[in-house]
RNA sequence: GCCUCUGUAGCUCAGUUGGUAGAGCAGAGGACUGAAAAUCCUCGUGUCGUUGGUUCGAUUCCGACCGGAGGCA
């Protein structure tokens, strides 16, 4: 029987880290974070990464692992995650997952693995090359002699994912197809026990999101992002690309006001809060705790304890 | 007051040589196995400002009226 470990899931700013906090102070947890971006240095506000008060003595872990100008992937995340997870249990306490990166969440829990994957090779420019030259038709032609059921499920717009799918043909004789079968059939790596927080009204959520981002704008998130600018992070980096910095960056090159920039980065965010409870609802086994229009932290709190003290959480 | 332009999907606009209309954005739904806050797919009926007229038929032509923009006084 795999580990028992809390998951807390939710669009963003539905209240996910404040929940992690709670319920870690009650049951004696300790808080992986499950974000693809707080997991960069540098990169607090616009990342809405805890704060040491919020943090409110609890450990952490998972964020602040690396530099902006670095490239981060699934795969590391799934590494370090396991082994802090890991750390947690052997220390006697449970492990609090939290975060909106539904696929580094999937990807840490059943135990996936990633198939190999060569930084140094050019393999991966070489196709990319490939895709905007040739078309995805072509490449998806290719792909077809060696992985038929991929080359039929992916669309030939989807680049990405046809990329890789050649990529790891090529670099393991072994069809994505089939490693994905292969890393399904592992045993999952932990029991899980989900929590999925939202709104029961959309619009309480956007009210919310909104909020966040003028308070973000408040705190410095433009001159945050100049520092990571100034300090040479590329524009076109990974980091980069998070919401509420690539829209600013047209601000700091002065091409843009940042009364725009932020109405963007509203924009932005919303459509991600939509992207993300798309990927949580599908959790069939996640139980749902609804926000309603009041925002009441309390009764959340209660609803959340009383479930996972019925299903036996130890 | 007069003249010109303009009023079409939540927004910006296209269009119909008269047979009741379509793009982008927004929005909705979905996918997702080493970039995932990324990437990709699917979904478009709305008194065509109001009201008269011409017409077999008007959102399209004509008139009046009501908004908006500009010009002349």
């Amino acid at each position: 029987m795999p580990p028992k470990i809390i998951v807390i899931t939710g669009p963003t700013a539905s209240g996910k880290t404040w929940l992690a906090v709670e319920l870690a102070r009650r049951y004696n947890g300790e808080v992986v974070s499950a974000d693809s971006m707080q997991i960069y240095r540098r990169m607090d506000i616009g990342t809405a990464k805890p704060t040491a008060e919020e943090m409110g003595g609890i450990p952490h872990h998972m964020i602040d692992v690396a530099d902006p100008e670095e490239d981060f992937s699934v795969a590391r995340y799934v590494d370090m995650a396991a082994a802090a997870v890991d750390g947690i249990l052997s220390r006697g306490r449970l492990p609090i997952l939290a975060g909106g990166t539904g696929l580094y969440i999937d990807s840490l829990l059943s135990g996936r693995t990633f198939a190999a994957f060569d930084e140094a090779s050019p393999l991966r420019a070489e196709l990319e090359g490939r895709y905007a030259r040739e078309g995805g038709e072509a490449l998806l032609r290719e792909l077809a002699r060696s992985d038929p059921e991929t080359a039929a499920r992916l669309h030939p717009n989807d680049g990405k994912r046809i990329v890789r799918a050649l990529e790891v043909w090529l670099t393991t004789g072994k069809t994505i197809t089939r490693h994905n079968e292969e890393t399904r059939a592992a045993p999952p790596r932990y029991a899980p026990l989900t929590l999925n927080l939202d709104f029961q009204r959309r619009e309480d959520m956007w009210a919310r999101i909104d909020r966040r981002v003028d308070r973000m704008m408040e705190a410095g998130l433009l001159e945050e992002v100049r520092a990571l600018l100034d300090s040479g992070v590329p524009e076109k980096c990974t980091a980069m690309q998070a919401i509420g910095y690539k829209e600013m960056v047209p601000v700091v090159s002065g091409d843009m006001a940042a009364s725009d920039a932020a109405a963007q980065v509203k924009l932005r965010s919303r459509q991600y809060a939509k992207r993300q409870r798309t990927w949580f609802r599908r959790n069939s086994s996640a139980r749902p705790l609804l926000w309603g229009p009041e925002s009441n932290f309390a009764d959340v709190l209660q609803r959340s304890t009383a479930y996972l003290e019925e299903i036996g959480i130890s």
